[in-house]
DNA sequence: CTATGTTATGTTATAATATAACATTATTTG
DNA sequence: CAAATAATGTTATATTATAACATAACATAG
């Protein structure tokens, strides 16, 4: 039904193994390879750092992590990493709360739903073909051509619920 | 199906005419007498704001009236009275272009979707319910606990189209 | 392998959005 | 009225993001 995917089997990029990790970075460098871009050093460093991330992390987080890394960096090395990163569909942005996380499924474009914890930051990305469906007719049915949409639940978590 | 409103025949409280305002208004002045909530000058007059805007505003363009309008303002001014203002449903706000706007249905709570235009910035409010049972089901599956669905679906109007 | 154009990054400054902290005023309640 | 509570005023600052221009790295043609 999907090509294969080796997160096919994780709901999100948070929290994965260094092997997994190293999987996914090669992945997005064959995808740029693949679309003629170019995987630098610093969107590299950046995607790692994101993916490595145990929650969605803001971008002056990210901005200290590159700086303690010893390379020299400003707000717009970081955000300009981040655009490229968001424009091959290789992190989301969550609106809600300003933070970017490595997406789940980057090898085909998807609408996705993130479950976001307002108590931990724990944010679990879903695909749902029933929300994608019932926005389009929704779109349809107002001449609205979608480009991009954006379903951010806030709530809590089952382990910050204690049950 | 739903009590009363007069907003019934409205998807979105924009671009309403000075008597659906005053409606408006009014209404928003009985349900805060119902909350034993103060409906004050301030409150009011932001929330009249609001609901003339013909698109979703920022709040610092508001601020920009209030000053307009003779009051002493400052960013707390404006912050606290749309805090006020969101949390009795009386308007929501746009997470992926920070602005707000006047909800078409404050009676009731609900979720809401909305369609943002990108090129003009109209944003239309709609209640989808198949998309809210779909994010009841989602999140029971994750034993998670909804605070808050935020559903912006960004594009392309129909006017914008040209179509 | 240079010259030249293009893409990416460095750097400084500033814009846009939002909140902290504390003083003052208005309103409610006893 | 006095005391308590709620709302607003005021100043400063935090947080998030972009503009503008300089430099460096890379690609491609001659
Ligand atoms: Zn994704
Ligand atoms: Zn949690
Ligand atoms: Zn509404
Ligand atoms: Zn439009």
């Amino acid at each position: 039904m999907t090509e294969h995917c080796s997160h096919s089997d994780l709901t999100s990029c948070t929290q994965p193994s260094s092997e997994q990790v190293a999987i996914f970075l090669q992945q997005a460098a064959d995808l740029c390879d693949k679309r003629n871009l170019r995987f630098t050093r610093l969107r590299k460093q950046v995607l790692e750092l994101v993916c490595r991330a145990e929650q969605p992390v803001g971008a002056y987080h990210l901005l200290d992590e590159l700086k303690q890394s010893g390379r020299s960096a400003a707000p717009p090395t970081v955000y300009r990493a981040l655009d490229f990163l968001l424009e091959q569909g290789l992190v989301h942005r969550l609106s809600t709360n300003n933070t970017y996380l490595a997406c789940a499924h980057p090898q085909h474009p998807h609408g996705a739903v993130f479950l976001v914890c307002s108590e931990c930051g724990h944010t679990q990305e879903v695909h749902n073909e029933g929300v994608n469906d019932e926005l389009d007719r929704q779109a349809k049915q107002f001449d609205f051509a979608i480009q991009h949409a954006a379903v951010e639940v806030t709530g809590l978590c089952s382990r910050c619920r204690g049950s």
